[in-house]
DNA sequence: TACTTCGATTGACGGAAGTCAAAGTAAAGT
DNA sequence: ACTTTACTTTGACTTCCGTCAATCGAAGTA
């Protein structure tokens, strides 16, 4: 179940392509060309097969990693190991694990590859020395974190004030850009993963799923059909004693 | 119950001995003494009574906050009203909400004075401006976005791993430095308070402490003691199955 | 002293979600 | 096709915590 990336093995230089998809990270938006071929030449880039873990909870912080291509999940569980909680889910351009590399402190989390992933290392040094000759990269790198931050603000209240229905609910809905309407999607991911990042076990997931029937949510197995996005969004947001 | 900030009224310029406070804001931390000046000149520092609001979840973000002095709590509530939950309570030398600054969004939450505070506030144009000529405050800002953003990692992950009491436990070992031997303490707030801030209602809280008597917690009033901080510091990391 | 008020505690109850176990279903390998 | 395996659902039960209500105590006030 647990595939160990291979750095040494899989790492290499940057590549041609790479450039471009650089010049569409959040974290090097406004970044001259010059300024991203400086950085990708301190970088790595490596490939790791989907289940892979990126590093673990507790190791030291050595680069900051920006996901070029594929999806990662971020765990975190309790020391002795045991139960595990999904943070967050990374699409590809985002970055991700700053906070544990501007303090130096050891990984709160995990993370672990959803698909097989490219990724840009980034080493802590270069970094901090592009961050203090490059006020556009400093700016980029507090908005990312910024947006991070507030979503994890986010995720806080949510775990505080909604119920598992409810943040299943949201869940769903952040996986269409649409907000009216009826639609039908494809869940991203096994029940057990999406268990995991709504808070859940498995079991209450699928008990989540038949008390949305009462609201117009309908699942077959991957697909999931919403009747009415505007009355799931309105659930979303009911106060606790509106069941 | 809510006395509204009146920031014209109690607003004034900077004070000479607010050069030396701010010089030990980690905000603040490595920046010359001209720059301090500069970033002072283009603030305001208020006086807000104790219980005052100092703004609202919704409201646009102007102002980057550093509390000098005082002590705030942010909390957060579903957008109807009602249900409120806390999410940090933030002492003097703290500065607040850069991120819905610098994200250019509303404010994911409120803040309240828990005790008279003297707040400095800086404009959102003057700090962009200075972040972006000084990478030793855009270094600052990341450090303490970054130490926020792991508190508020380590929050979540308490929240869906942690008991109740095992979260009180946390919260009175987080009232001392020491990790060993027994101490007596002062809870800084009332209980119900403290409640908010574990994350659950005072009645929980009262039976909390009642099951911490196990662990070696006593109370009375104000006044909690702890028999044996190791044996509290491995109650609060057990795995649930073990109460 | 008596009265009010607010904070804290205690008890009884209910509901949401976790746990355990079993069964059903789908996917993958032989 | 048949087996094996993993994923998903369902049911019964437990636990934790929230809710509601009553009580108690301390602080302040008349």
């Amino acid at each position: 179940m647990e595939i160990s990336t291979t750095p040494s093995g899989e790492a290499r230089r940057i590549h041609g392509d790479d450039l471009q998809i650089m010049a569409r990270v959040p974290l090097f938006a406004g970044l001259t060309p010059e300024a991203l071929v400086d950085i990708a030449g301190q970088s790595q880039v490596s490939r790791v097969p989907r289940g892979a873990t990126l590093f673990r909870q507790g190791d030291a912080a050595k680069v900051l990693h920006v996901l070029l291509e594929g999806q990662v999940a971020l765990m975190a569980g309790v020391e002795g190991g045991g139960e595990q909680t999904m943070l967050e889910i990374l699409d590809s351009g985002e970055s991700f694990i700053a906070a544990a590399l501007l303090t130096g402190k050891p990984y709160l989390m995990s993370a672990m590859a959803l698909a097989p992933c490219r990724l840009m290392e980034i080493p802590r040094d270069a970094l901090l020395t592009r961050l203090r000759a490059n006020p556009d990269l400093a700016l980029a790198m507090l908005a990312s974190l910024s947006r991070h931050f507030r979503l994890l603000i986010q995720e806080v209240k949510d775990l505080k004030l909604k119920s598992a229905s409810q943040r299943l609910a949201l869940y769903l809905m952040g996986l269409t850009q649409r907000r009216r309407g009826s639609v039908t999607l494809r869940l991203p991911h096994n029940k057990g993963l999406i268990a995991a990042r709504v808070g859940v076990r498995p079991e209450t997931l699928s008990r989540a799923f038949a008390h949305l029937k009462g609201q117009g949510v309908g699942v077959d197995g991957q697909m999931v059909t919403i009747a009415d996005l505007a009355r799931l969004g309105r659930y979303c947001h009911e106060g606790r004693e509106i069941v």
